[in-house]
RNA sequence: GGAGAGAUGGCAGAGUGGUCGAUUGCGGCGGUCUUGAAAACCGUUGAGGGUAAAACCUCCGGGGGUUCGAAUCCCUCUCUCUCCGCCA
């Protein structure tokens, strides 16, 4: 959510950088000052009132304890008159308040100076490509055909158990899986990175301090006897730790890590981007996420996209970043660099990971601040980043390693796998 | 799932209807002393709204009620603890 002062102070400058993500905000942000200005006299107003029956109910208090019964009783005529009003004030000032929180969310995050215009994903930067794309043969095989050759995913099983986009893995596939799940842990502890396990569940709460809620209802699974929902990433749970929480500048960054299952509806999605493991419902990913310093966010995503360009390199997959242009960014971020690694039977880049600084439009909603030494309280940044998605990880792995011999493992892997080849 | 107890500032812990936004201790910050540190002593130290700055208002788990007035009384929800039951 942004800031309410900053759209007091410099409306015209949100609806400017709003456009950059192709978000028309005008109207909007015209309806939340009026509704601001409105907001704040009925405070005033409420404020004056509740002011003046305090005074009025410790006089009373006075008269009784000196026996001027009479006095006080009259004295009370006019505290139950402002009662009246003030519960009136109170009653508008909350549809005030709450009508202004319901325009404010609609605005998506404003976007970093860098963010390029667009629309679509063709216009993203590509700020880096490293690595060899390697020749397959022409009877390479995409990853799908290849789970099905070595035994190591079962998408019919997953289908019959559950539904589609639910795989199961077996054999040496289950043991990739695990594999890179320690891989990626153990590098990000290595990072600095503190090691958590979260709850697959969040409550309500949760889901809205992250963006999830209340817009993006339909992309989760929802658990209404209990009123929980199923997490999307690891970034639900992580964020919310240090939700409503004062930290001492001193230590941030606040650096952490998790592994988890994540479950997505992906309502909406078909044909053959769904194919496979490109696209699942359930899905492993170790995440990182960092709470900064407001003006050291910037630093840290270079520093997280470092971390996940490293894991791709010692993975040794072919690889670009993309800065996103404002068409292709979520609605919480401020700025998003997107890693993909490039498929080489699939012909195609797939995305990996997404790593994006929030800025204060997280925190805000939070209220996760901190303080500097001179005592100061702000608004905190947050950031997070998939390192790494393991699916396309998966896929990548399969297609682009694929020989008459069998798919080779990374050479960092093998501590993991304990195999070198899948044959 | 059943029975009972509880929820107060970063932490501990007073306060059971009237200047209580809250005694006190610890912790934090500043100072005195010291070559430096510790100890000791002195001072300071919750958050949000509002204002040019103040005044002022709100918050003692959440919501509602009683009262001129509530952290304090009543209702309700959530959570925690103890005992019983069940259990990976």
């Amino acid at each position: 959510m942004i800031e309410i002062q900053l759209v007091r102070s410099k409306p015209k400058d949100v609806v400017a950088m709003l456009k950059v993500k192709n978000f028309e905000a005008a109207v909007i942000v015209e309806q939340i000052l009026q509704v601001d200005t409105d907001r704040r006299r009925l405070q005033k107003n409420l404020d004056e009132t509740l002011a003046e029956s305090n005074h009025l109910s410790r006089e009373i208090g006075a008269l009784y304890k000196a026996g001027k019964i009479t006095e006080a009783d009259a004295m009370k005529e006019r505290t139950s008159e402002l009662k009246q009003k003030s519960k009136s004030l109170q009653e508008q000032l909350d549809a005030s308040a709450s009508e202004q929180d319901r325009l404010l969310v609609q605005l998506p995050n404003l976007p970093h100076g860098s963010v390029p215009a667009g629309k679509t994903a063709n216009e993203n930067e590509i700020v880096h490509t490293e690595g060899d794309v390697p020749v397959l043969p022409a009877d390479a095989l995409p990853h799908w055909e290849l789970a099905r050759k070595y035994d190591l995913i079962d998408f019919e099983c997953g289908t019959r158990i559950t539904g589609a986009g639910f795989p199961v893995y077996k054999g040496k596939g289950a043991r990739l899986q695990r594999a890179l799940i320690g891989f990626f842990l153990d590098q990000a502890v290595e990072a600095g990175y503190t090691e958590y396990q979260p709850p697959l569940l969040v409550n309500e709460a949760s889901a809205y301090a992250t963006g999830q809620l209340p817009d993006k209802d339909a992309q989760m699974y929802h658990v209404p006897l209990d009123g929980l929902y199923l997490i999307p990433t690891a970034e639900v749970p992580v964020t919310n730790f240090f939700r409503d929480m004062i930290i001492r500048a001193g230590d941030l960054p606040l650096k952490s890590t998790a592994y988890s299952a994540c479950f997505r509806r992906e309502a909406g999605s078909y044909g053959k981007e769904v194919r496979g493991l490109n696209r699942l419902h359930q899905f492993d990913k170790v995440e990182i996420v960092q709470i900064t310093d407001p003006g050291l966010s910037y630093f840290a995503l270079d520093e997280m996209v470092q971390h996940v360009t490293g894991l791709l390199r010692k993975l040794e997959l072919p690889f670009r970043v993309a800065r996103l242009c404002g068409g292709d960014m979520s609605f919480a971020s401020a700025l998003t660099y997107d890693m993909e690694v490039y498929s080489a039977a699939q012909q195609r880049w797939l995305e990996v990971s997404s790593i994006s600084n929030f800025e204060t439009f997280q925190s805000n909603r939070m209220k996760l601040r901190c303080r500097n030494d001179d005592g100061k309280i702000m608004l905190a940044h947050t950031l997070n980043g998939s390192a790494l998605a393991l699916p396309r990880i998966v896929a990548a792995l399969l297609e682009n390693n694929q020989s008459k011999a069998g798919i080779k493992i990374p050479e960092a892997l093998r501590p993991y796998t304990g195999f070198e080849i899948i044959a």
